[in-house]
DNA sequence: ACCTGCTGGTAAGATTTACTAACCAATAAT
DNA sequence: ATTATTGGTTAGTAAATCTTACCAGCAGGT
């Protein structure tokens, strides 16, 4: 193993780095702003590197500094992950799953008693993110994950990808202004959940109504509130597949086209490359597998 | 970014992890046994977690220590590497590719000049690697490399897979044993430059002899000696595609059968995920593709 | 048993590193 | 100008890191 630079220095210039600051950096590591300067300044001696251009009283990353922080950023991430996994490991809490809060209340919920009596040996916690639509690797293990383009910083095993067409109340098909041909849309609200509007996209122009895509709106935070809404008759959601829940087949919600498209992304399971052949996660790819094919909401 | 426990705790206890010894370890930073056993110590008070069982006058890794060493091993190459990497390019040495010496022999030789004319503006660095296959992101940005399965941690853009034949001087197929049927190579060195003997069996099984996978060898350290072993007479060589250089062509080498399989591994021209996307490295990609398909050793 | 050689643990003190406080300089916005 | 903000510098301090010196446990050999 090499040599390698200071690494307090390390951590204060990644740090400053983030902030384009010394002064941000001292708030964030909870020291001085001369503790940074020191740091910094020791680093930049030792690599024989300037890594900031000083422009009077501001800081700017130089081109090697701007190569090298995130090389920092992300090791320093991967410490910082490793730790977290270690250490709920070490205090055996069981494999931490992160799920959406729609996937828990609507899916994960009904079915997590079952998986617990048959699986007494691998105890699984549940992580709802109201926020996060990326995987975190901080406080969960592994993450049951909805995207466009995995990240490739983690490793993603595809579960499915699902046909998607709308949904909505009854009563908005048959009232008015009533919702009989996809041109009708166009009275309804759209509640997009995911930040991109691919998934709109693509169904309307299967639909033969491309031009409504300017239509999409409002975004909403998860899918839940979308659900609510629809529940509700105030516009019209787009299915999600198998994490959908009872309402569709409860008849509390209803497809008012037979139209429907491919789901632009899919869902993964995704967890750490350096746990990617835990039993457990296999265990448990294998389970959700299962699972997603005995569901009415699939295929 | 979250608190880290400290890094110069986490530094020793990698070593330690590594020499599963807490005193190869204090050698290898340069320091006393004492140190190591001080760091370490408080690194576990610090997470809470005994990182090794201390049996009498040894120590072994606890189940958490296993399972956190590997992840800070890769951490600090990430930075080891990245530090390099980033020290030259501030001295401005342009882009390092790593080759292995037969190919810089054979095949980058007499390409790299009119390589240089042509680009005067990308300055190309060789590295050669004696001894090692795969590609060492410390001393290089860029590795023509040769792998049966491709290491995830770098980012692989592939170049090609050859078809692949024996190759001996012409004497040994008139001289005495003689090769006229595959079964003669019984009589003959086949000389083994990889690790593996994969593409050795793949070519003797399709040549309807695969019970001479058992008398592969001697190994050589690289193709060079195998090529040189070859050429005067001393036993059958496997092509290596385009990188082979002028010898075949010339005729010093022949092929003695027609017979031919695709090899098991293929070239990739390899780099840290991080540079994926310079220009520099895309444009190299583009002019290795385009010298590989006009080689005549190629399709 | 007995050394001998090697391992790691511990205590106390030295050394180095990292940090702070206080003050200075440069800039941008009043 | 005046003020607020940011970074640099100096000198002294605090804290971490490291070493020395000594202890104990274990293995292999006479």
């Amino acid at each position: 193993m090499p040599r390698l630079p200071s690494l307090k220095g390390l951590r204060a210039f990644e740090a400053a780095a983030r902030h384009e600051s010394f002064r941000g950096a001292a708030e964030e590591l909870n020291v001085t702003h001369s503790a940074i300067s020191h740091l910094v300044k020791n680093l930049e001696a030792e690599l024989a590197v300037p890594l900031f251009h000083r422009i009077g009283r501001s800081v700017r990353l130089s081109e090697a500094g701007r190569l090298y922080a995130p090389v920092l950023r992300d090791a320093f991430e991967r410490i910082s992950h490793g730790t977290e996994a270690m250490r709920r490991l070490a205090a055996n809490q069981g494999l931490v799953l992160q799920v959406y809060v729609s996937v828990a209340v609507h899916w994960m919920a009904p079915r997590l008693g079952r998986f617990r009596r048959d699986n007494p040996d691998l105890p699984l916690v549940l992580h709802t993110a109201f926020r996060d639509w990326g995987f975190d690797p901080g406080p969960a293990d592994v993450g049951l994950i909805y995207t466009t383009n995995p990240d490739p910083r983690w490793h993603h095993m595809f579960l499915y990808r699902a046909r998607i067409y709308p949904l909505c109340a009854p009563d908005l098909i048959s009232g008015e202004p009533g919702l009989r041909a996809p041109a009708d849309l166009a009275w309804h609200r759209l509640f997009q959940v995911y930040e991109d509007t691919a998934d709109w996209r693509a169904w309307l122009a299967a639909a033969g109504v491309p031009d409504l895509a300017s239509r999409i709106g409002p975004k909403l935070d998860t899918q839940l509130l979308a659900h609510e809404a629809a529940l509700t008759g105030e516009g019209v959601m787009l299915s999600m597949g198998p994490f959908m829940g009872r309402d569709l087949g409860g008849g509390h919600l209803v497809r008012p086209f037979d139209i429907e498209v491919e789901q632009t992304g899919a869902w993964y399971l995704v967890c750490r490359g350096e746990i990617r052949h835990d039993p457990r996660i296999r265990h448990l790819h294998d389970w959700l597998v299962r699972e997603i094919e005995g569901d009415p909401a699939f295929g």
